[in-house]
DNA sequence: CGGCGATGTAACTATTTCAGTTACGACACC
DNA sequence: GGTGTCGTAACTGAAATAGTTACATCGCCG
């Protein structure tokens, strides 16, 4: 399980969100989206509760609950998303402290978490330019739209 | 993201290793590397045995046995490297298959690939402007090079 | 006001991965 | 043949993911 997969089933739960919005239906369900997912309702609550706190989506309680977009699809782009669900950098320094008499290991966390940060801006410009407006016209063209 | 730090690692020996051959010293062992990376030699040796398949660096046997850098640091980029240890996608898709009777679900995952591909050969590119020659004079100053 | 349908979360589990460790055979030089 | 190192298998502990059960909470509606 090395690659996790929440930016791709938050994609999808906006994805869906978006779909069902254009034919009418704005405010759905957790059991809905687990549908087309295909995996546990909890797991799409718990992304949504993160897409939630990131001013995304909102949640409805009482009778007819759900949730519902806050924001046109086209108004949110792939970075939105994985800044809401990705917590960790791309890539790990050291799990232990390298070896501080080293001349190596007293400095070369630095020097890698700069051009680690390069490559994190570079994904993060990448996901920037593709909303999920992009994302629902590919998956329905069979392209990224 | 479960991130591993096994870019870090590798970039680290490479690193080293053109270091002392710098100091005249070509042949060194997974021990004298496992003390500047401050880990078990094996870790070291795993990680030399992934840049041997890759044709970065070569072991010797017998007496004065260990490891010789095969280019010159600034031939070698980090994109070579990253090739040498990472096999998993920087995302990964579904883990079940989603719902091939939904729309969404039928069709996201070629749209997502297409995306996630565009990110990776952004990280790719980004690693290939940075030699390990680069990182050790980042490391020796306190910058990236 | 009580029932209902959904959210929001805690808690637990199975699976996987990572990295550290021990152990030991293979190898090539002396 | 002895020695030092590679090369790798096997095991362990720790952590993360995602799936699941369970349940308190919320707010409309009859």
């Amino acid at each position: 399980m090395a690659a996790n997969s929440r930016l791709t089933v938050a994609v999808h739960v906006l994805t869906w969100m978006a779909l069902v919005k254009g034919r009418g239906r704005d405010v759905v369900t957790s059991d809905q989206i687990a549908d087309s997912v295909n995996t546990n309702p909890v797991v799409i609550r718990r992304s949504l509760g993160e897409l939630r706190k990131a001013g995304l989506v909102e949640a409805l309680h009482g009778a007819g609950a759900g949730w519902r977009l806050l924001h046109e699809a086209d108004a949110i782009t792939l970075l939105d998303v994985y800044r809401a669900v990705e917590t960790e950098p791309l890539f790990a320094l050291h799990r232990a402290e390298p070896n501080q008499k080293c001349p190596i290991g007293a400095g070369i966390r630095p020097a890698l978490e700069e051009v680690y940060d390069g490559a994190e801006a570079a994904v993060r410009s990448t996901l920037g330019g593709t909303s999920i407006a992009d994302v629902l016209r590919g998956t329905l063209a069979g392209r990224a739209g």
